[in-house]
DNA sequence: ATCGAATCATTGCATTAAGCAAGTATTGGA
DNA sequence: TCCAATACTTGCTTAATGCAATGATTCGAT
């Protein structure tokens, strides 16, 4: 199941490059992380991304079980990261949406993870960052993925905080075309 | 090292390829995930990658606690992915060592991954793959990475299986230089 | 040669994370 | 009105982790 001898090499560059990514990702939580797990940590991003969010649509978001997204929001409440409100609308539904507190630890690890690249991207001349940015430019747009500064599609709600934070989804669910 | 302003973008671009490897390194995973989970594969892929380990050096190389370290080789065990043996030169130490199935599972999450990223990487022409290739390579060389071909150091042990599996270590430790 | 210190693994205990299934509350449509 | 679909919540189980004993051994220094 060979790939075709010519771009075995290409594979293997982005393999390469993708371990250093992944170590990235990982470790830009790790510090902060002191108190809050990635599981975690991924579920404030989508709150702080995508605005509060029923408790299913958060489940949806995160690809895992409604419950294991309310014992979740347990625990993020516990903390003061997140609140829990019953939709007036539907008062089946719960909306959950992050707190400033919440919202301050994505931040955090957002632009953590920027010095982390920026350190890398130092060992290289303006010249071959050029390269790097379209060539990784390339790439994502070749896996069909929206630009970094085109995040997120924004379906926002109510009012609460000027909403959306940033950017960032780097621990989305994995599987997400959006 | 001073970094040229206008690199805001540069890291945007890396952020963004970034979310995909991450997700194409997890959902690798995923499919033949039923059974194994990233934890446990992760165990395998450093039992393969480096040969037999001492419970505390497989503990050191996952980063987790040496109780951790022995109750996922419990389990591991019990699905027949690794072997433990204690150790005949220092009877206090117990090596692990990964198994023919275990072995299997490494490979087919790595050929997985690799036909995922063939699959991105067919979106380019044959010039954008090779630009690819070399921004790639410059990006990890960048981050101190070794080349994927040059991996493990392969320390090596005993004599059990041919030793060796390719490479991957995508979820490496996330924090190691070597 | 012996005794105390260091090393290695395992066990007990606690927490976070997850999924499945059953149960409760609400909505909405026929 | 009444039943089916929806939206949580709870109970139960498994995995993954860490910290603190505890039991074996090995090592070093008298």
């Amino acid at each position: 199941m060979k790939v075709p001898p010519a771009d075995g090499s290409v594979v293997d560059a982005v393999l390469t490059a993708s371990r250093t990514l992944v170590a990235v990702a990982t470790r830009s939580l790790g510090a902060a992380a002191e108190h809050t797990t990635i599981a975690q940590y991924r579920a404030l991003v989508v709150l702080a991304s995508r605005g509060p969010q029923r408790m299913v649509d958060l489940a949806v978001a995160l690809d895992v079980a409604p419950s294991t997204a309310g014992r979740m929001t347990d625990r993020l409440v516990r903390k003061q990261l997140v609140r829990r409100h019953r939709a007036r609308a539907d008062r089946r539904s719960v909306v959950v949406s992050v707190t400033a507190a919440g919202r301050q630890v994505v931040d955090e690890a957002t632009a953590r993870r920027r010095v982390l690249l920026t350190g890398i991207l130092a060992n290289l001349s303006a010249q071959e960052q050029q390269e790097v940015a379209t060539a990784f430019a390339l790439f994502a747009a070749a896996a069909g993925e929206i630009p970094d500064h085109l995040w997120p599609p924004a379906p926002d709600a109510e009012p609460p905080g000027p909403a959306q934070t940033g950017t960032d989804g780097q621990f989305q669910a994995a599987g997400e075309g959006r």
